[in-house]
DNA sequence: CCTAACGTCGTAAACGTTTACGGACCACCC
DNA sequence: GGGTGGTCCGTAAACGTTTACGACGTTAGG
């Protein structure tokens, strides 16, 4: 029995459960059969080429752990996200825009994109922890941050690359993406002021997130640019969802005088004004001008009137998350570290109905 | 220098990154810790709380890669999750509760929930065969089955737990929780023609999912027991989206006679038929009658009129199907299999204003 | 003809954990 | 005092993969 007869037997048709198997099945070892498939230079082109077709024949792909054991990472990134316990939770049209793009170039440099769900706890680090110190994954990406963010420090001391999605007071440098809140609440604001609204309510979520701050900044700042008093009564708080919008428009639609126009954060929250002026006979436009914020999710353009608010490129933005986590990630070892820089988004106005009185 | 010594030096502060780092400072083998805090039973009482004292206060969790590949299990559920490359996405709100529930369950028994996203592609089975190959899950939750359904064979073939979301034509037996399609049109469909309703249309999804079959069922089942005709112009296809709903109510509003009641598959779709009937000058409820399908999200209530529609407890059916699965998969190794069932739930009516007259 | 260089491949040692096995020690009972 | 049994723990071998290292054969250069 000559090699040349070894080689040429044909190959089972079972398939290979691990590297050995192939190796055994090829009649070479399974060092080699390990560099072909990792296209390392010193490997024949001929025995690469055997290899990596029986791998395909016979179904033969590397198992995770083995891989990631030896290598020290894992080749995919988390994304941990909390959801309340209620029925309603917050974003999803946007967020699913949002992991989509995120996915698609993580694909591209062969990432996994795994999703973790968590829920509010007493130690909001618990679940974050874990994670980490199991080492599920190489990098993370946070949406949301909060103004006071202990997420952020945890990972910045053990050195996890991540990105976030908003900006922080807490944590140090650390590269991140930011819609333009301020800016976008600045333009609603001047656009009513200039077609003769005086009385301006504000539609923001009660709790802690960064976005607040920031639409409430620009809010004030276009006021006092036009010598318009701040009355606190009109920024109403409430959930980024119907309900919350709703609670929204009852507080702020019981002022008096009435207001006569209203900016919600977020566009989830416009269903819920709606049904309240409809309770009120008020129309939407006509009486009171409603601008729905940030995220053109499907509803907006279905909603009579079609609701006037904030658009932009949700995919992108998931995709320019992920772009940045690989910029950090997918350096060689001793390469010059890249200084952690921040984007903030515009956000652009989609001109419909809900603000006109015609 | 005594063992004593030894044994009472304070523990140093530094964060133990192995378990030999463990060891180490215990002075005791690497064996003896990893069977004190898996809980054997072959373990000092008081020793073991002395390593599971210290595992906390150094914050060491055992690392998962070498776990898993020891174990040769990763103690995580996969849900795969297909999105269209649009902007637009099915069922947002309702995947969110569904996966808090399944979470909330595999949490509880120390499984991890990892969602994947995938784009529909040439190859519907590539992204399913390469997760299972690398042994990324132990087992699956398969949402949306279709009629014919690749997925369900291939798992089945390879021997990976699974449940479906739905049922499907294709593969053998599994355990599956659907909801009951055919019991819920059926149920709306009474109603209409003993509100005296004639022409009844439907929305349906234009894909092969397994619940337009039995939704278009029950609907025909209810004709026929009234003895209506079944027209075929009557059953509108579109995305499950507002701006599926919106062409679907395009298309219906436009036979002749007109419809004067449409049932939607899902809720989603009523945004876009609410906007098709005012841009017609038919007002919803009075003129024609909307029924909203299953899911009844956020939105629905906040509607004018608010939305009849099917609901269910979300949450619980996610719970649920991680418990079926867990039944399957946390179970001694030489049990008796758990023979796979299947469990149809169903869906009870809310009912609002969007399908009366008044 | 000797040496160096090169291309290709096999060998074996890691990576971090769990667990089968056996050994040390003690207590107990004939 | 010699078994016997039990408790507790250390040793070492896995799990599947990647990769540093060295070996072998060939070629080129002197």
């Amino acid at each position: 029995m000559t090699k040349h007869e070894v080689v040429n037997v044909p190959l089972a048709a079972s398939p290979a459960q691990g590297i050995r198997d192939l190796a055994a099945r090829l009649g070479i070892s399974i060092g080699t059969v390990s560099r072909a498939l990792n296209g390392r230079p010193d490997v024949n082109a001929a025995t690469r080429q055997r290899v990596i077709d029986a791998a395909r024949d016979l179904g033969y792909v590397p198992q995770q752990s083995g891989r990631s054991l030896r290598k020290g990472n894992t080749r995919s990134v988390g994304l941990l996200w909390e959801i309340p316990g209620g029925r309603e939770a917050y974003g999803e049209p946007f967020f699913l825009a949002l992991f989509g793009g995120v996915q698609d170039v993580l694909a591209a440099h062969d990432y996994d994109l795994v999703i973790m769900l968590d829920r509010p706890k007493a130690d909001p680090l618990a679940r974050l922890r874990r994670i980490v110190q199991r080492r599920q994954v190489d990098a993370l990406i946070l949406p949301w941050t909060r103004a006071e963010d202990p997420r952020l420090d945890y990972l910045a001391e053990n050195g996890i690359p991540f990105v976030a999605l908003g900006r922080s007071l807490s944590g140090g440098a650390h590269p991140w993406i930011d819609l333009d809140f301020e800016a976008a609440s600045l333009f609603a604001t001047e656009r009513f002021v200039a077609g003769g609204h005086r009385r301006i309510a504000l539609g923001v979520p009660a709790d802690s997130l960064m976005q607040k701050r920031f639409f409430v900044a620009g809010y004030r700042r276009a006021l006092a640019a036009a010598g318009l008093p701040f009355d606190e009564a009109l920024v109403a708080e409430g959930a980024v969802t119907p309900s919350g919008g709703y609670e929204v428009a009852v507080s702020i639609l019981a002022l008096r005088p009435q207001p006569s126009a209203i900016i919600a954060i977020d566009s989830s929250m416009a269903v819920g004004i709606y049904r309240r002026l409809a309770e009120l006979g008020l129309r939407c436009g006509a009486d009171v001008a409603v601008l729905g914020g940030v995220h053109d999710t499907p509803i907006s353009e279905f909603l009579v009137p079609a609701l006037t608010c904030f658009s932009l490129d949700t995919a992108a933005l998931g995709r320019r998350l992920a772009e940045v986590l690989l910029t950090t990630l997918d350096r060689p070892p001793r390469a010059a570290p890249v200084p952690p820089a921040g984007e903030l988004w515009p956000l652009h106005l989609v001109d419909r109905q809900s603000d006109k009185r015609g």
